[in-house]
DNA sequence: ATCCTAAACTAATAAGCGTTAGTTTTGTAA
DNA sequence: TTACAAAACTAACGCTTATTAGTTTAGGAT
């Protein structure tokens, strides 16, 4: 008979959400069935509603998982001292390394979130919006230090997030790339920009 | 008995593509029926095959018709003989404009093209690939002509391209945004970076 | 008025979906 | 060895899916 292998320190839903998150990207969340998701662990569709409670609990427990780590470490870095250039170094640097070491559960909140059904959605939309909007002050905060060009901060906060999420594209071949040399060179891009003065 | 609407310049065909591209930016490929689109559009969803051979054909022809364009004005640009900071900013505004002029049918493209099936999927990457290897190559030829700084060229491509299709969060609220204003912002980001010197 | 054709309709197909109920297997502890 | 509980299984439910075949409608031309 077969098993869900699980060790101490993930449960056999642990499991279940890894092997998700990475169907869902790789398909998306709509094209993914529950008989294919059993399939690639290993056991009847049936079997997996031992260990949770739908298809859309799935979904909901990827997204807010991500959401979650994100806002934690926004209000780490906000209650340090450092200068808004630091911040936003940080903050980037978070980023970027979620992008790369949690590929596949950021790819999911960032691209099946639509898949949600509401109150989830509208909690999610919600927690992102604010999300962006504690950013754009760290924009505001840092022109008036003068530690910034006087530019447009909805627009900077954009730009930078949207570059960052990028990152799905490079991560096909991990392999093949130093990760400190990759988040150095983003960093330096959306710090000093591409024209040589 | 109900009709779908089309005229001179638009067929019946034009107008099923269109609202497909509207449905599966809205709700996705996978979880947009055709029922649900002949609903939108008044008529049975079988009456659709009058006119589309099937669903997975809508998809390839949105895919390809945003893919060619681009590749289009790639050429155009690129057989002209302005700097490579001139050619960039024209490729950037390029993509601004789809983004804003376009935004379902590129939504679809860049989101949705994963559900592609072979070979059709296959292509789609290549023609995306070369696309990007031919935009290296202007990051490159602009840092020998001391026009760029010395950043690599790989992560630059990345960073700019990721950047516009941020729009996408943007076009919702496409009525409060001035959109030279816009465009101007983020491509003084992208060139000119975020701090101050 | 009659005919033709475009384009709608209805009805049905076979396949796949998420999920549930009820049963059996399996490993562990008494 | 027996008893218990976790977690697998089989089978089936009721729905929805894309698509096809065959039929009817309706508008324009003769």
């Amino acid at each position: 008979m077969a098993r869900i292998i699980s060790t101490k320190n993930t449960s056999k839903k642990d499991v279940i959400i890894k092997k998700a998150a990475f169907l869902f990207t790789k398909k998306g969340f709509a094209s993914t069935s529950m008989r294919e998701l059993a399939d690639h662990i290993g056991v009847e569709a049936s079997s997996l509603y031992n260990h949770i409670g739908s298809k859309n609990e799935l979904l909901q427990t990827i997204c807010f998982k991500v959401a979650n780590d994100f806002t934690t470490q926004l209000n780490q870095i906000a209650d340090t001292d450092l200068s808004f250039t630091q911040k936003w170094e940080q903050i980037i640097r978070f980023h970027i390394s979620m992008m790369l070491n949690h590929y596949e559960e950021v790819f999911v909140a960032n691209h099946e979130w639509k898949q949600l059904e509401d109150p989830f959605l509208s909690n999610f939309l919600q927690q992102r919006k604010l999300y962006e909007s504690r950013l754009v002050e760290w924009i505001n905060a840092g022109i008036q230090k003068k530690e910034f060009r006087n530019i447009d901060p909805h627009v900077a906060v954009l730009t930078i997030l949207s570059a960052v999420r990028g990152l799905e594209f490079w991560h096909r071949h991990k392999k093949n790339i130093n990760i400190k040399k990759l988040e150095s060179a983003m960093l330096d891009h959306l710090l000093f920009g591409l024209i040589k003065k």
